[in-house]
RNA sequence: GCGGAUAUGGUGAAGUGGUUAUCAUCUGAGGUUUCCAACCUUAUGUCGUGGGUUCGACUCCCGCUAUCCGCACCA
């Protein structure tokens, strides 16, 4: 299924044309560590910014940029410090590291759900062999983490951080900035496109796996007791190839998929028709996506739904996009770790009333006579129900009995009015793995063709991506055909968000076959026309079909 | 991390224990050419890296790094 040898050409072209290169070469190179080119750097900004664009047409999203460097009591809130990490330890005697957990497997029916100090403790009390040498002479262990580890500030003063490994936690901790954003009215997102970071074991197969990569991701606070009326018909005409959990294939609506319970929420079914949109306008073949729902045992433990986007290519069926329904966990954890609140209010239709019929302290008697527990007595008090008769012998918070008399008391009656409450936000993210996307939208742009016999290949890319708009090509670079071909690039390149590329180098069927195989989408060719009456020939890459246009209508 | 394979101009390949490492292509310059990798002249640019063996290593040996493929890990 895979073509290798078309793979291997691919790879030639991207590195030789200045798309992709792996990075810091001269040294050596690093693994999972690649540059964008010349020709790539240009395109993945394009592709960065079109996906903003396109989410930004949800009307009720804002962009967001967070730092990279990242406090570990960040990480630990979000659960990553724990997710992340195997705990190693190494033989004194012959320097392997090997697994606590793994060395454990005989001591305990799950090592693998303890933590360090747990761990440690087994491990000084069971003292397992070193498998590679037999010795038992451990050292302390260590949290290995898939994070890449520093240190904020110097010497004494330093903390321990971490490179992020996603976008997203940025933005749940700067969810009050968003809510006063938006006037405290959910729904509402925030957004962003930027580096994560993960110190992969072993990075593999190009672009798929990298130890930095470029990742959008977008947070959708949503209420969860307001239902979720997506208006899903934008997407009635498109059948979605799907992959439940565990079942077969299936082809459907997304509106279909909702109401069988297929999709379980219907914004992130919406998202799933705002992502194919996406996919679309970058060039992907949508004959080769297809979403595939997690398994409720690879599903983070936390979330409610979730569907990743494949896209065959290459390296066969690849997870690009994943979009899931992550409950209430993530602004719950940093809630419970900070002790701020990240919630968000929603107003009661109808005020709700509680009436309130028992005891309370009567300060001026009970106050002098419990001093210091006095505070403690009066919750201890408001909590017993109201057929309690005095005097009652009651166990404080703190232990402490007390005897409480008649006269330290008095009936509390009164009605609480409570006109909305507090809850914490859901969240939907599709997340976008950008370098996935990249690869895909070149792999599936990259056509193999002949001409005249010969080997051809164009980047049949969308304009949308392309990484040069337009090529300018004087037919001769003599007689002013070269400054003509000059001015109009300079014309060209000043506009805002258009890049030009002027070549007059070797014959003109080259440089048309160097613009197509980095996807310029059209071409200008200046002739000897051109002098006389300013028109030249615009070439579209697809079709090779040639028009004379004047060159002021460009 | 384990096992296997590989590493020669920008790209793709050949080759050798001993003078100046070969070929194609690409790229630059000049010429020619009135629209799809044409042609002529010419130029630039290479043995991944560190050690060892040797009079001499791109070649043989070892380590490292990187790439590809399995397995494991990861989403």
């Amino acid at each position: 299924m895979v073509d290798e040898q078309r793979l291997e050409r691919l790879n030639g072209m991207l590195k030789r044309r200045g798309f992709l290169l792996p990075a810091f070469e001269i040294h050596g190179g690093s693994k999972g560590l690649y540059d964008f080119g010349p020709v790539g750097g240009r395109m993945r900004s394009k592709i960065n910014q079109a996906w903003i664009d396109h989410w930004l047409g949800l009307g009720n999203v804002v962009e967001l940029s967070c730092p990279t460097v990242t406090p570990y009591a960040v990480l630990e809130a979000s659960g990553h410090v724990g997710e992340f990490s195997d705990f190693m330890t190494q033989c004194g005697s012959c320097q392997e590291a090997s697994r606590a957990d793994s060395l454990l497997e005989a001591h305990h029916p799950n090592p693998d759900a303890l933590k360090r100090d747990e761990l440690q403790s087994l491990l000084e009390a069971e003292k397992p062999p070193c498998p590679a040498c037999g010795m038992t002479d451990w050292s302390e262990i260590l949290a290995q983490n898939l994070m890449f580890n520093t240190t904020i500030g110097a010497g004494a003063s330093g903390r321990p951080g971490f490179l992020r490994p996603e976008t997203a936690q940025g933005m749940f901790t700067s969810f009050n900035a968003l809510y006063r954003h938006f006037r405290e009215r959910l729904p509402f997102g925030a957004m962003q496109v930027g580096k994560g970071y993960r110190n992969e074991i072993a990075p593999r197969q190009g672009m798929i796996r990298l130890r930095e990569f470029n990742m959008a991701e977008l947070e959708y606070f949503i209420d969860p007791e307001s239902p979720a009326d997506d208006d899903l018909s934008a997407w009635d005409t498109v059948s979605f190839a799907l992959v439940p959990d565990g079942k077969k294939p299936v082809e459907m609506t997304l509106e279909v998929a909702c109401q069988q319970g297929v999709i379980r929420h219907a914004t992130v079914a919406r998202f799933m028709g705002i992502t194919y949109d996406f996919l679309a306008k970058v060039g992907i073949d949508m004959n080769r996506v297809r979403f595939r729902q997690h398994e409720s045992d690879e599903m983070a433990h936390y979330a409610m739904d979730c569907w990743d986007a494949e896209i065959e290519g290459s390296f066969g069926w690849i997870e690009c996009v994943g979009i899931a329904h992550r409950g209430c966990y993530d602004l719950e954890s940093h809630e419970k770790a900070t002790g701020k609140s990240l919630r968000a209010r929603r107003e009661f239709d109808e005020p709700r009333t509680t009436l309130v019929d028992a005891w309370t302290i009567d300060g001026a008697t009970a106050g002098p006579a419990f001093k210091a527990l006095a505070g403690q007595v009066k919750a201890t008090v408001e909590g017993l129900p109201k057929s309690t008769t005095f005097p009652a012998t009651v166990a404080l918070e703190n232990g402490e009995t007390v005897v409480i008399e008649p006269e330290h008391v008095k009936p509390n009656q009164r009605t609480l009015k409570e006109t909305g409450e507090w809850y914490i936000p859901h969240v939907v993210e599709p997340a976008f793995g950008i370098d996935r996307i990249i690869w895909h939208v070149l792999d599936h742009a990259y056509a193999e063709q002949e001409k005249n016999g010969e080997a051809y290949t164009v980047m049949q890319l969308a304009p949308a991506v392309a990484p040069v708009d337009i090529a300018v090509f004087p037919l001769f670079e003599k007689e002013g055909m070269d400054d003509a071909a000059a001015k109009i690039h300079q014309r060209l390149c000043g506009r805002p968000g258009t890049v030009s590329m002027y070549d007059g180098s070797g014959s003109i069927g080259r440089r048309y076959a160097r613009a197509d195989e980095i996807g310029v989408p059209q071409c200008i060719t200046v002739d000897h026309q051109t002098l006389q009456d300013g028109t030249v020939t615009l070439r579209e890459r697809d079709t090779g079909e040639q028009v004379r246009v004047p060159m002021d209508s460009l």
